[in-house]
DNA sequence: AAAATTTACGGGCACGTGCCCGTAAATTTG
DNA sequence: CAAATTTACGGGCACGTGCCCGTAAATTTT
């Protein structure tokens, strides 16, 4: 680790040497701040360009005595599913790296079943006016309302996990909902054998509302549509959430079609299909989704044999990180951030980086 | 954006005050430097501990007036495969971002089929005297000498891509590789029906050193040993690297046994054995390794059908990244940090990060 | 043409840390 | 016990940027 050599300057200072004004001066041209004549700010602009003047984030940062706030806006977890941990750790875990640094991150948090939770922190979280938000959208319509309130206020936003279908010009990082489903069929088409049949099970209380559901049944349908082979696949939706439910369904749909090989359960409640499949006589094989606790124990006795995951943890993390970039140092924002689509099984779970 | 509420110090000057000192000596209580009284000592790390304070990153790299030198010793990419674009992407990635902040990355480049290519750049990096180093070994005895020749010369270094086995306590970031042969077993077993064989294909000058493939093939053949049917593995070796030495190998082994269903090659090398599986009457299922343009290809008109990756940008990236961290702001350097055993498929190839 | 205002710019401090230099006080040496 | 040396500490500048404040010069108003 040598001594740098000194004595040229550099940055600001530089810039002001070569143009004959004081930094002061060339600080005013860079803010666009007034009081700086026509013809100095050109020379200056012109010597900015020419040097590809790029400036000290350290310094910039340091100097800088301002405080950042970022809100957050995500379900909290629940009983019926831990993977809004994941998440949640991604936020605390960028909250940390950046507070020293004078970033403050407020977290709100609403219930997934209950809309006016989630209004009810939207509208907190205006009245504070931070200067971004993250957001992990779950009702449609009052998240397309909150979205529109920030525009209104100039706030800018990033939605994880979930985009806001038919509304383009945001931010996005997470899943493409999309390709997992048709990645999930893929896989699938691998294990069936002649005369065999898949089974989609959507479980969830708002299945109408739940773009995420909805896009990977799509995406899984189109697979097998583009192989002519549509005919293979079964659906079952189940409304409630409780494990009598939901063994209900399933054992029903196994009953009326013994040929019925391979479950695709599109969420992370797999673990509930899985609990009713393992005291089945047969090998069922369970795709399902996320790296949860109890998923992962029944990958690990091989009742469940893929999880499809798309790393929660980092999105929420990247999430935060990419606002505090767009607002510190005015970084652009990725208009769509996909998150990979990993593959877990028995093999591979334990090197997955959430 | 708010202002700072100003008013109480922080850092380095609060401790100071509260220690009754002036803020040198606080920093000398930092940088274990001589010219402190015991006593005044113990108070000063007292109060850091209590505090628990963390130094600002900004403040000190932008105090520093130290050069870091790293340097990178990785195989050119070659025309038998461009695997190595990809770590030397990382790398350049990771240099831009450090680069304005007094941080010179100095790239050295071997030949993988030449052994003394990479012993002439590994002493001209000594000699060079960097502050760290990072490596991607491929001859191992040569590997070894290097790697205790910094160490001798207390320069940490960081392996990358593959480890060097039954060497500990060096820090190294990169695959699994027993866990990814085991994780292409478990994929295969899917895909095999009664009677079904797999073929194992190794593609190197030199099988014998090369502790890659053959790290894979053992986590391959323990799967299926587990399971109890090591019976169905049929293996080849094929020691020349051009189209038709790989097409005879491959092509005598289908002759020879009919029933192989599935070929799973252990390196990057996939494609060549893509290009002539391709033109064979039967669907033969290929798995193999790594996110190359010529193999993307095959995986598109599905004669791959998975491969296998592990993020080697990332990889170098964060091997650099690391190093600058613990160089520069003396962050400790993880021992062993496995990358995610990643599944790429036609459906979720676009969206895969590198 | 003098006064009031606006414009255009420079000086200088602050952010938190690193580190050189100067100097009283403590200790050792002659 | 005075002189030489060592120890223990404080002062202060630098890193590159942000921004407040002061002030000549240019312009407008009376």
């Amino acid at each position: 680790m040598n001594k740098k050599d000194a004595g040229e300057l550099s940055g600001v200072k530089e810039i002001a040497r070569r143009a004959g004004v004081s930094a002061a001066t060339v600080d005013r041209v860079i803010h666009k701040r007034k009081g700086v004549s026509n013809k100095t700010r050109d020379r200056i602009n012109a010597i900015i360009a020419e040097l590809n003047y790029q400036p000290n984030l350290h310094a910039q940062r340091l100097a800088s005595r301002k405080v950042v706030h970022i809100a957050t806006l995500v379900p909290e977890s629940s009983d019926e599913t831990s993977f809004w941990v994941g998440p949640l750790k991604g936020i605390e875990e960028a909250e940390l790296e950046v507070m020293q640094y004078s970033v403050k991150v407020h977290k709100y948090f609403y219930n997934q079943n209950n809309k006016k939770s989630f209004v009810k922190q939207a509208k907190a979280i205006l009245k504070a006016r931070p200067d971004g938000v993250l957001l992990a959208p779950s009702f449609m319509e009052e998240s397309v309302h909150f979205v529109e309130d920030c525009e209104a206020q100039g706030i800018p936003y990033v939605l994880m996990d979930s985009d806001i279908p038919g509304r383009s010009n945001l931010s996005y990082i997470g899943p493409d909902l999309y390709q997992s489903g048709l990645l999930a069929a893929h896989l699938s088409s691998y294990l069936l054998q002649e005369g065999d049949k898949v089974l989609i099970v959507n479980i969830s209380k708002e299945i109408d509302n739940d773009h995420h559901l909805l896009r990977k049944e799509e995406g899984f349908r189109a697979y097998y549509k583009e192989h002519g082979r549509e005919g293979i696949i079964i659906k079952r939706d189940i409304h409630q959430l409780d494990h009598a439910s939901i063994e209900a369904g399933i054992s029903r749909e196994l009953q009326r079609n013994r040929s019925i090989r391979v479950i695709f359960v599109t969420n992370s409640r797999v673990s509930a299909v899985a609990a009713y499949v393992q005291r089945l006589p047969q090998k069922v094989i369970l795709i399902g989704y996320d790296f949860l606790k109890e998923n992962i124990d029944y990958l690990h006795d091989r009742t469940i044999d893929f999880l499809i995951c798309q790393k929660p943890q980092q999105q929420a993390y990247k999430g935060v990180m990419a606002l505090y970039q767009h607002i510190a140092f005015s970084a652009p924002l990725e208009k769509v951030h996909y998150m990979p689509i990993d593959i877990i099984t028995k093999e591979n779970f334990s090197s997955y980086e959430k």
